[in-house]
DNA sequence: GAAGATATCTGTCAAACGATAAATATCTGC
DNA sequence: GCAGATATTTATCGTTTGACAGATATCTTC
């Protein structure tokens, strides 16, 4: 067997199977990338500084994500995966109302989507650094994952909205309709926006338990009596 | 004249004085430096791209402003200087208002300062570099510029807003009136943090001319409508 | 015009970056 | 145990970065 004749060893890893040891590893650099991420952003995060945390080489992350790029957007799809579950939901029965339902049918599902959303951003599966990188994502809107994010769900989101104020005051989807969609959306979103400012205003360190609840109450009164107009 | 004995040339521009051509150097750098970091971001945008944009050398940048921290730091204070002046005296009404005012008074107070809140945060007089900048330094929160803008004006606006909150609903200033603060000035962000999305859904180019009152008017409505619960 | 002050440019630095190739280690199935 | 596949590490690369020191150019005042 000659030197030239040998095969070289895999740049990457493959796309199905792999060793269980394999697995582990790029579960463990998602939630190392997830951390740093989280913790710095997209430009100033280092791949370096993600090996470390999650104790591998640096070339670890070509192998297993292919780039920098790559393993920022798999950390979204990791978000997207484990947050959108009952959301998809909730949007699935939110186009099937805005097929044949009415007015309060409308304001209802308003409602429900707003709550998910909640959910989704502030809660993402209990995790303080799942909960960060989400927030960033959200705001690195250029970012692999922050674009993600906006074409998959802030977008969708947006134009679902948009129809269901339409329904929920029976008027037409105009610029009216779709200004008070991102006023109604504007309102959920201050909360993972703004997050670190809204729990110092409120004094509070974190938004679990009924504090959850609490926050779904007053956004729901107001989205309510917003609609009301 | 020995070597030794010269004095070597300043590292700095001088506090105060300076040629007439350093005032305009700096300002140079300054709308350079407005239009970079608003396109790229903070961390991404270069000393020697903000340089070139300038039409300088890098180390001018060290002359007039330290360091690329300090650049970002005097370009939101350029913001601050540019958008504040009306929203400061809004906020100086309010503080009186809060002094002694009713619940009339409070809601008529926290819509003012809503619509000055809308002015600074869209509508930077009119440059599209600035708008850019100044959408930047709010979601780069951890930013030279986007702390200052913090401490000095996200801040202290919310502690105010919640204040009008409890006044306007005739209520004490609890949880409550503070999570309804939040959601408000969420709706007035909205339109700045997502603006491309809102452009987006409602096919707009931007927000200037009568599309300006129209925001106004959909967002006072709301306003009203969920502090009347 | 000269001296001192300010402004600008040239040249250079150390560190860090994302990424690649090659070598080595470990796993899996027969 | 062996061969092939996968995973991990070592060594290295070219480029970029923010910043500094020294040299030079320009401005201002007398």
């Amino acid at each position: 067997m000659s030197e030239t004749a040998r095969e070289t060893a895999p740049r990457r890893s493959p796309t199905a199977g792999g060793y269980a040891r394999g697995e582990e590893t790029r579960a463990r650099i998602i939630a190392a990338g997830l951390k740093v991420f989280g913790d710095e952003g997209y430009e100033r995060a280092s791949t370096r500084q993600i090996a470390r945390e999650a104790g591998v080489m640096p070339p670890a992350l070509q192998y297993y994500f292919d780039s920098k790029e790559g393993l920022h957007l798999a950390c979204g799809q990791f978000i997207i995966d484990i947050s959108t579950k009952g959301f998809t939901l909730t949007l699935e029965k939110a186009e099937a109302i805005l097929a044949e339902g009415g007015v309060q049918d409308g304001l209802n599902a308003l409602c429900d989507v707003l709550d998910a959303l909640l959910d989704a951003s502030l809660f993402a599966r209990g995790s303080p650094d799942w909960e960060r990188f989400a927030a960033r994502i959200q705001s690195e809107r250029d970012s692999p994952a922050g674009a993600l994010i906006q074409a998959r769900i802030a977008e969708p989101l947006r134009d679902i909205c948009a129809r269901l104020v339409a329904q929920a005051t029976g008027s037409p989807l105009n610029d009216e309709a779709r200004l008070r969609a991102m006023a109604i959306i504007g309102q959920v979103s201050a909360f993972h926006v703004y997050r670190e400012g809204a729990l110092q205003l409120l004094g509070w360190q974190d938004f679990n338990g009924p504090r959850r609840e609490t926050i779904k109450a007053v956004l729901r009164a107001h989205t309510q009596a917003a609609l009301a107009v």
